[in-house]
RNA sequence: GCUGGGGUGGCGGAAUUGGUAGACGCCCAGGACUUAAAAUCCUGUGACCUUAGGGUCGUACGGGUUCGAUUCCCGUCCCCAGUACCA
């Protein structure tokens, strides 16, 4: 290979090498520790964006890394290929869905092999292959068999001008994306998985994970599971004068009481307040409400279904809902108090939560206070901050004190209503019977066990997380294996039958039905139980269900049987760093937890948890890009140039540069796509190790990336310093090579001792001591232990500067290649072999090549079991270090020693100084600090 | 509103978690080489003051603890993300 750096020659020779000697395939071995390296799986759109680049470049440099450091790594990669986009190609341009797919996979393909990322391309999986989905589908069995698949009606969002069921976005503002009309809910009869189940397991589990996640992910997900510790209490209801009350039974929500009325039931998470009670408000979809609807007055009846359809509108984020409501007339008895309470219908309580009924304490609870102020009701207090003297006279309890219903209370006595607050904290009960005097959190307890003993209520847990809904009227995903017979009703469909394959294709509209119901090919079957005609589930199912498991398929993908081999799962998984965007956090990172926790309960595996560690990458977006007047692209900082806007808005920038003033138009880059750029076209001009290098150099992988091609160029400077630096070098290793392993021995008689200084700055000129030559092995062994430990605490951007500040030191050295001798030879040899070994991970292109100019291209390549270099601490070890000496804590001067020196020797050299002494020349000295091997502080008056 | 994370040069960002703030890179300026340009190399580059040596200030802002604070504590302002009446 030539001595100028061509990225473009270098990286499609090394590609073919890899390629041709199997580098990356990854097979089971029992000698070594593995490590599954997993990045989230790409849609495939038809583009890479940057962020993907972000993504995979940060996860390949783990690969590399964890290869280098002796692990067994397995690096895969495939496609989450089912879903919309493919079937709005069919809709707008006719294409088949599953053509579009698999073009733009082909493309997408190509573009990750340029960046020369190292996966086992034999493990590739698409999710729409009926190979794969197949197993989408037995999962579905097993889960149908476990009780953890079921149907029930659901609402969706409805256009009912379009016939068409939407997603939360596409009805977003409450219009239809399409047509424009308001959007209606609408039920439809829905698959679910029993997501659920596992809700306190997905919270619990956490534990497990905690070191490796990012909190703020674990924040999101608890919140999304949303578990809050509460009481169930049965309220007696009854309606008041002439008025029907019919009373349905609903399961958890209504039951009938002894003397024939009913009793509705709510969910709390205070029953300490419930003395506080003035009314019970019920959401207006509730069923007691429902079925009463006729009996109300007309008012109230057109009142509940105001709210009912204000409710159904998407709400408005921006502004808090005014709380709305009205008195149904109907009467509920406060099982503790014995006080009759109203019912109310309000708009802030949701069906969905809970129990659909809440009673509402004003003092104790925000909401509940602004719907009484609002309605006038009155609001009692009976939680006190502090804890009340006890009164023996009452037997031990707290006399409660008398206070107005609806009074201000004063001094420590909870809520001050006149400022309009309620009092949230918890506290001790007042006003509160024989309750009062205890604390919050004992009566909690104690007044649900009182209500299970008297049969009026329970204890409970609730959870804001849903059963995940799975039913989609979609072409392009995973057929849902169930067939609907006269005879015997829902049927599975029988295993040996998988896989319910989609058919070639099927009237793509985009109109909301499913395109599999207009396919009678598909749907006409026979009953698996009776075999008489029977018709197909025409839904499939949600995309993120092929995500949910994709990982363990790498293990084993090619199993016909299984989803895969649990024995080779064992090997593999769980996987050890997965990296992604967290936009992930709750969705794709609940469900792929929870479908491990159902393969844990199947048997396929034994852990709780599929993923030690997450990496959450930020962005990449904002690129902005300043075209050059005579046509070559130019970039530069956006805060030098001055960007002015014209009458049609059309950008114009102006930046000066020597002394002149050059004017450019500017293209604004999409920040919310961050797709401006085309990794394509930088690996074309800058080369794919140099957009990796740069990639992960420019921030902090967590931080979001503004895109800036200016500092692209400074990545390839590097790579160009670096290769100049090995051949500058390499006759002169050449000659002294013999045949020595990847990563040198130490010679026989070089020390560790030595002088110098310890500095970042240039080294100073070479002495024949053999100074430069430790200097130089000590920057050598220092960037070893800062580079892995950057890795091990996933840091990319750091490792890139050290590496660099260690090119600068081998150039600065002051050794050179015709004068040097044999020790010196060998530390340049040391230097230069370090830096390409951990230039691998970033660069691993350039890496190889300069690899196989300094050990001979005879000598194996990199990929084929190098090693990280080691670290030797004794070499790192400085032998005389700069201490700071401060005066009043002020930096004044500098004095040099070795690391070792005693306290009373630094604080004796620190006064000798010369500049010391000037600075303390006729002050006395208060005090000295010292602190070893940092600095000196002298305290003087 | 609530919850979480932040605020360091012209820019991206370092800083061994209480010990020399600004590593590394970008941009920019000056110089060398060149007929010229590109490339490369060298020098400078937080602000202010100073003829020099050097000095003063400086990590959003205001306080505090400490010999010493970007780091810890209290208060204020601003930015980003998540969330939406969860009883």
């Amino acid at each position: 290979m030539d001595e100028k750096y061509f990225a473009k020659k270098t990286e499609q020779k090394w590609r073919r090498k890899w390629d041709e000697s199997g580098a990356f395939h990854a097979e089971i071995d029992d000698e070594k520790p593995k490590f599954y390296q997993l990045e989230m799986l790409p849609y495939p759109s038809g583009n890479l964006h940057m962020g993907h680049v972000r993504n995979y470049t940060a996860g390949d440099a783990m690969a590399w890394y964890k290869r280098l450091r002796g692990f067994n790594v397995l690096h895969p990669i495939g496609w989450d290929s089912f879903g919309q986009p493919a079937e709005d190609a069919a809709v707008k341009r006719g294409v088949n869905p599953r053509n579009w797919t698999d073009e733009n996979i082909e493309v997408m393909r190509g573009q990750l092999e340029r960046l020369g990322l190292s996966y086992d391309w034999r493990r590739q999986m698409y999710a729409h292959r009926p190979e794969y989905y197949k197993f989408d589908q037995w999962f579905f069995l097993k889960m149908f068999e476990m009780g953890l698949a079921y149907k029930r009606m659901t609402q969706v969002n409805w256009c009912s001008h379009d016939q068409a069921t939407l997603s939360n976005e596409q009805a977003s503002g409450g219009l239809c994306w399409r047509c424009g009309n308001p959007v209606t809910k609408k039920d439809l009869e829905q698959w679910f998985l029993k997501t659920t189940a596992y809700a306190d397991q997905l919270l619990d589990d956490v534990a497990g994970i905690e070191a490796g996640w990012p909190h703020n992910v674990l924040k999101r997900q608890s919140d999304w599971i949303g578990r809050s510790e509460g009481a169930y209490v049965d309220f007696e209801v009854t309606a008041s004068g002439e008025t029907l009350f019919y009373c349905p039974v609903v399961d958890g929500m209504t039951s009938y009481s002894d003397d024939g009325g009913g009793r509705v039931r709510v969910f709390t998470t205070r029953i300490d307040t419930i003395y506080g009670a003035n009314a019970i408000v019920l959401a207006a979809e509730h069923p007691i409400i429902q079925a009463n609807i006729d009996n109300f007055s007309e008012e109230v009846a057109s009142k509940i279904a105001f709210i009912r359809t204000e409710n159904a509108k998407p709400a408005d984020h921006e502004t808090e809902t005014e709380k709305d409501g009205i008195d149904t007339g109907l009467i509920a008895i406060n099982p503790f108090s014995g006080e009759d309470l109203p019912v109310w219908v309000g708009n802030y309580v949701m069906m969905e939560y809970g129990t659909g009924a809440l009673m509402s304490v004003p003092a104790h609870d925000e909401r509940d206070f602004a719907f009484a102020q609002k309605f006038g009701l009155p609001i009692k207090t009976v939680i006190a901050k502090d804890e009340i003297p006890l009164n023996a006279e009452e037997g031990g309890r707290a006399s409660a004190p008398k206070h107005d219903v609806g009074s201000p209370t004063e001094g420590a006595w909870a809520a001050d209503y006149t400022s309009g607050i309620a009092f949230t904290d918890y506290g001790f009960l007042i006003n509160s019977g024989e309750w009062s005097g205890q604390s919050s959190a004992d009566a909690k307890t104690q007044m649900a066990a009182f209500a299970a003993i008297n049969e009026f209520g329970e204890a409970a847990t609730t959870f804001r997380l849903r059963d995940w809904g799975i039913s989609r009227q979609r072409f392009w995903g995973t057929p849902i294996p169930i067939i609907y017979c006269d005879t015997c009703g829902v049927q599975p469909e029988k295993y040996e039958n998988l896989p319910v394959e989609l058919p070639e294709n099927a009237p793509i509209t985009g109109s909301g039905e499913s395109p599999l119901s207009k396919v009678p090919e598909f749907y006409k079957t026979k009953c698996p139980k009776c075999e008489g005609p029977a018709r197909r589930e025409t839904d499939t199912m949600d995309t993120f269900v092929n995500s949910s498991w994709y990982f363990f398929r790498y293990t084993d993908p090619t199993n016909q049987i299984l989803p895969f081999d649990p024995k080779i799962a064992a090997y593999w998984t769980p996987v050890d760093q997965y990296i992604g965007g967290d936009d992930h956090a709750v969705m794709h990172l609940i469900y792929a937890r929870f479908w491990s926790k159902v393969m844990r309960d199947i048997g396929l595996v034994s852990f709780d948890e599929p993923f030690r560690r997450l990496l959450t990458q930020g962005m990449v977006v904002g690129e902005t890009l300043f075209a050059d007047e005579s046509g070559k692209r130019v970039y530069y900082q956006p805060a030098d140039v001055l960007v002015t806007r014209d009458a049609k808005g059309k950008m114009t920038g102006a930046v000066s540069k020597g002394g002149k003033t050059l004017k450019f138009a500017v293209e604004r880059m999409s920040k919310s796509k961050g797709n401006g750029v085309d990794p394509d076209e930088m690996v074309e001009i800058y080369g794919a190790d140099a957009t990796r290098l740069f990639i992960l150099f420019a921030a902090p992988i967590n931080n979001e990336l503004v895109w800036n091609e200016a500092g692209i160029e400074g990545a390839v400077r590097f790579l160009q310093r670096v290769w100049r630096l090995v051949y500058r070098w390499r006759s002169a290793l050449a000659g002294k090579n013999t045949g020595s392993p990847a990563w040198p021995a130490s010679p026989a008689g070089s020390g560790t001792a030595g002088g110098g200084i310890l500095r970042t700055e240039p080294m100073p000129p070479a002495s024949d001591d053999g100074a430069s030559e430790r200097l130089l092995r000590r920057k050598t062994h220092q960037t070893i232990q800062r580079v892995g430990e950057s890795f091990e605490n996933l840091q990319f951007n750091t490792p890139v500067a050290a590496l660099m500040e260690l090119s600068n030191a081998i150039a600065d050295c002051g050794i050179e290649p015709n004068t040097a001798s044999e020790t010196e030879i060998f530390a340049v040899r040391e230097a230069l072999t370090a830096l390409t070994l951990m230039l691998t991970p970033f660069s691993p292109h350039t890496a190889e090549e300069l690899y196989s100019a300094i050990i001979g291209s005879e000598n194996g390549m990199l990929a084929n079991g190098a090693r990280f270099p080691e670290y030797n601490p004794d070499l790192a070890k400085s032998d005389e270090i700069e201490i700071p000496v401060q005066i009043n804590g002020k930096l004044r001067s500098r004095i040099m020693a070795s690391p070792e020196t005693s306290n009373e020797d630094l604080e004796k050299m620190a006064l000798a100084d010369e500049k010391t002494r000037e600075y303390t020349a006729g002050k006395t000295v208060v005090k000295i600090i010292v602190v070893p091997r940092r600095l000196v502080n002298i305290v003087v008056r």
